[in-house]
DNA sequence: CTTTAAACCTGCTGGC
DNA sequence: TGCCAGCAGGTTTAAA
C-alpha cells in the first residue's frame, strides 16, 4: 500500500462511513478473527486514524483493529450489502445499516485489547507521525541531531519508521529534493541552514501530498483510494529519471539506495 | 552498530 | 487471450 497520505486519505473516507455508528455485521476471513464475528455487532467504531501506514480501528468494547496494508492491501467504502470487486481477496468486512468498509489483500490483520497496543511489535517502534499536525519543524530538527538518527544516511533514515512514521520511498525522493541535500549525507554533517531546511521539507512534502489527495494514476503509480481526485500530487523527480530537473533543467537520474529507488537532481543536491 | 540482501505477502504490467 | 517473469509506494529477518 502507498504511504503516510494515502494511509492517511483512507482513515478519512473510511471514518466518514461508519465512525460512530453500531455495527450490523462483522465479518472476518482470518481463522484467529471468527469469535469477532459475533462479538463486534451492536458496538460502536470511536475512530479510524492511521499510525505512519498502519491502520487502526477502534470499537467501544475495548478492542481495537491492526491492519497494515503493505504494498498490496485496499479499503473500499461501499454501500451496506454490496462487494462490487470480486477479483481481489476480501479480508475484512464491516458493516453498518448504511455503509461497509472493506479490506482486500491485506494479509497484516489483527485485533488488540486497547491497553495491549503499546507492546505491538510494529506500532511501539514508530516515530512521530510524519503527518501529525502537532509536529513541528523544531521538533524534526532535534529529532535530527539525536544519537540514534544523526549518524546514519539519510537515503536510509528517511524510510525508518522509527525516525519518522509514514515516510515512503517517493516522500524520500522528493523531501531530499526539495531540501536540496544529496541522500548520503547524514544529519551530522548538514549546516544548520541545511537541517532547518530538511526538517521544513520532511513536514512540507508529505502535507503537500496529502492536501493534494496523493499520487493519482497519470504519475504510473496506482491509486486505489482516490476515488475522488481532481488534484493529485505531482512528483518533481519520483520515477522521472532522464526527463529535465524543474530547477536547473539537468537530467534527473534513479539510483538504488538503501535498497530502494531513488531519484535526484546531482546539480540542485550537492 | 550500521548496512545490505533476501524473503515474504499479493497484485499489476509488459513481453512473448 | 493466456502465461510468466519482473517489479512494486513495505516490512522483517538474517547476514555481512
Amino acid at each position: 500500500m502507498p504511504e503516510g497520505p494515502e494511509t492517511r486519505r483512507a482513515a478519512d473516507q473510511l471514518a466518514l462511513a461508519v465512525v460512530g455508528q453500531p455495527l450490523a455485521s462483522a465479518w472476518f476471513a482470518f481463522p484467529e478473527l471468527k469469535p469477532f464475528e459475533a462479538s463486534l455487532p451492536g458496538t460502536t467504531v470511536t475512530s479510524i486514524t492511521p499510525h505512519g501506514k498502519a491502520l487502526l480501528t477502534r470499537f467501544d468494547n475495548g478492542w481495537t483493529l491492526y491492519s497494515h496494508n503493505q504494498l498490496y492491501g485496499v479499503w473500499q467504502v461501499v454501500d451496506a450489502g454490496e462487494r462490487p470487486d470480486t477479483t481481489r481477496s476480501l479480508r475484512v468486512a464491516l458493516e453498518t445499516s448504511e455503509r461497509a468498509i472493506l479490506l482486500y489483500s491485506a494479509s497484516d490483520v489483527a485485533i488488540w485489547r486497547d491497553e495491549d497496543l503499546v507492546r505491538h511489535p510494529f506500532l511501539s517502534k514508530l516515530g512521530p507521525d510524519v503527518l501529525d499536525t502537532s509536529l513541528t519543524a523544531a521538533a524534526v530538527a532535534k529529532r535530527l541531531q539525536q544519537p540514534a538518527f544523526a549518524g546514519r544516511a539519510l537515503s536510509v533514515l528517511l524510510l525508518d519508521q522509527g525516525f519518522l512514521a509514514g515516510m515512503g520511498n517517493y516522500l524520500r525522493s522528493e523531501v531530499l529534493f526539495v531540501a536540496g541535500i544529496a541522500p548520503q549525507r547524514t544529519p551530522a554533517d548538514l549546516t544548520v541552514a541545511e537541517r532547518k531546511r530538511l526538517a521544513q521539507a520532511l513536514l512540507d512534502v508529505p502535507r503537500l501530498s496529502y492536501g493534494t489527495r496523493g499520487i493519482l494514476p497519470s504519475t504510473g503509480m496506482r491509486a486505489e483510494y482516490l476515488t475522488d481526485t481532481p488534484e493529485g500530487f505531482q512528483f518533481k523527480v519520483f520515477d522521472r529519471d532522464g526527463l529535465p530537473c524543474p530547477q536547473c533543467s539537468k537530467r534527473i537520474v534513479r539510483k538504488e539506495l538503501g535498497g530502494r529507488r531513488l531519484y535526484l537532481c546531482k546539480t540542485c543536491q550537492q
